[in-house]
DNA sequence: TCATAATATTGTCCTGGACAAAATAAGAAC
DNA sequence: GTTCTTATTTTGTCCAGGACAATATTATGA
């Protein structure tokens, strides 16, 4: 107590706690350690309590893991392999390198003092090229290069939030401009549960409302049962749901099929997102978007489905 | 593969298991145990392979315990309860009182189905009163009688999340209307670890904006670390915080004094919200705001102190 | 070549114990 | 009375190691 050091941190110095691991790579608390004791990795370090502790490296490892699970292979392998085999099968992997220098511009604009310049740069691009085409091409970019910047540590944190609240401001802006109100269909956005991803919400509300839809967005985190009072209560027509890619697939699997047996058979069920990319089949009665760019086509596929009738 | 009916629906018959429970209720599984062996609630059914199926009627009871602990109770105590008896607290709540039937319109408005008179009216008043007053006099009104909706049960978490979102895209785009750029002083807006509260983070921002004073917001939860380095980066005059009431008071002080004590000499520190409010006497070094009215005048004084020189 | 059965892999659940962190109550000092 | 310490209770999360259903992969037979 009188020596708030030793107290204080068993996060920042050598590594971080299993549940923060569960948060960062999306993998659960009860697959890292049934990992540790099948295959020996990951191997945290422990504090003076016994608990686990782990390095920033292994979590890196980890991560990597990840993202080629996510592409399909199996963990079994990849978790014995060394870490040099492992960013060689992920260059390998699908469509990995387009050199990606196109958004190397906002590394240096973040690293500048002054953020007017970087305010002006991401409007002046947004009026450029169109809200649709900014969200579709420019700013996956953009978080990639972020992303890869953050792993990387050649961006801090606040750079990241910095960055973040910049974009957000823009697309909310645009959006804003847009003015719509009360089209058909309506369109319910969410994510559920332990799903932070604003941006990513945001990224569809625009592309949405630059194909004249004008979703309703109830922000992130909303409990499954209050996602179906609402769609109740607003007449939805569809509910469409964003994961990311740190979600689990099992889990937003079974957050459909509840989703799904909970909503009125008239409400179409939509759902896209990192998590959802790549899985093969998907659920019943759930239609999956795997990229951005097939939005706007889903939605003309629903118009067709459901020509406009008079009257409201 | 061949029976999916009989596969996959641990869900819908007599109950859902508890990884769907941590989902929909937002209490980990771990916890669910143990309060099942402590407390002897809930008490879930077994399927045919000793896995816990939780009834309907249980969710329920859980989901109004969690609203119970959200509103500060403990658990203790609101397990050993009859159910009656919580829904009767639920409904007493916590010192209402304050006949604050200036925003009594905001419910049934958010109670109608359609949003776009709801959207017309915020902008509206926000029109009519200008943002300051906005800011300090109306929101602050919704906000409590949202939350006491919330609690007494007569308004749905969907409806308090889409009445912050519709708030939260008036006051970006009064702010982005002000369109200020790089005035002095410098300043710093985030709240640290822990923190949500992005509403009451974004009133502080357009009571700034509104008095000439254009706040560079990192968004919620900015590790300490993060904010030194963003405030020596970005050449910061005043790094300012915000502190929800739910957040403990003696964990604030903590984080102020560290921060403090991390800050260059020259740059002051802000600090304010419902959790500061009352709190007798300040740490050494920091401004604490006791109300959102004290900003200009802070401001105020910030300028005659800082007399304007030429150049930047 | 394709469907079906056998086998291997893998994630999640289980029990029951432990203990740090948070909240509260009790006491001391100004 | 109020603020600051110090004990005591409460409460959430972690641990180990076993089990097994769901899923993917391989073998087998028509």
């Amino acid at each position: 107590m009188n020596n708030p050091q030793s107290l204080a941190a068993p996060v920042s110095a050598g590594g971080i706690s299993i549940a923060a691991v569960e948060r960062d790579t999306g993998l659960g608390k009860d697959t890292l350690r049934v990992w540790e004791r099948r295959y020996g990795f990951p191997q945290p370090l422990r504090d003076a309590f016994g608990e686990r502790v782990y390095p920033t490296e292994q979590v890196e490892h980890l991560r990597l893991i990840k993202r080629l699970m996510d592409q399909g292979q199996r963990p079994g392998a990849l978790l014995r392999q060394p870490i040099a085999e492992l960013t060689e099968r992920l260059a390998a992997g699908p469509s990995r390198a387009v050199a990606d220098d196109t958004a190397d511009w906002i590394v240096p604009l973040l690293k500048a003092r002054d953020i007017d310049p970087l305010r002006a740069e991401l409007a002046q691009r947004l009026a450029r090229d169109g809200l649709e085409r900014f969200v579709i091409e420019t700013m996956p970019a953009l978080n990639r290069r972020i992303g890869d910047g953050w792993m990387s540590g050649a961006i801090a944190i606040f750079e990241e939030h910095l960055y973040t609240e910049l974009v957000q401001n823009q697309l909310r802006a645009a959006i804003h401009a847009l003015g719509g109100r009360g089209t058909r269909p309506q369109i319910l956005l969410t994510t559920v549960k332990d799903e932070e991803h604003i941006l990513g919400l945001l990224m569809v509300e625009a592309l949405l409302a630059a194909n004249g839809a004008f979703a309703l967005s109830l922000g992130a985190q909303t409990p499954i049962a209050d996602i179906v009072g609402a769609a109740r209560a607003t007449n939805t027509d569809i509910v469409a749901l964003s994961f990311s890619g740190a979600y689990p697939w099992r889990k937003s699997r079974d957050a459909l099929i509840e989703l799904r047996a909970a909503l009125p058979a008239r409400t179409e069920l939509w759902a896209g997102g990192g998590g959802l990319a790549g899985r093969g089949r998907s659920v019943a009665g759930v239609r999956v978007i795997g990229a951005l760019s097939d939005i706007a086509p889903t939605l003309a596929e629903w118009h067709a489905a459901h020509p406009r009738r008079s009257g409201h």
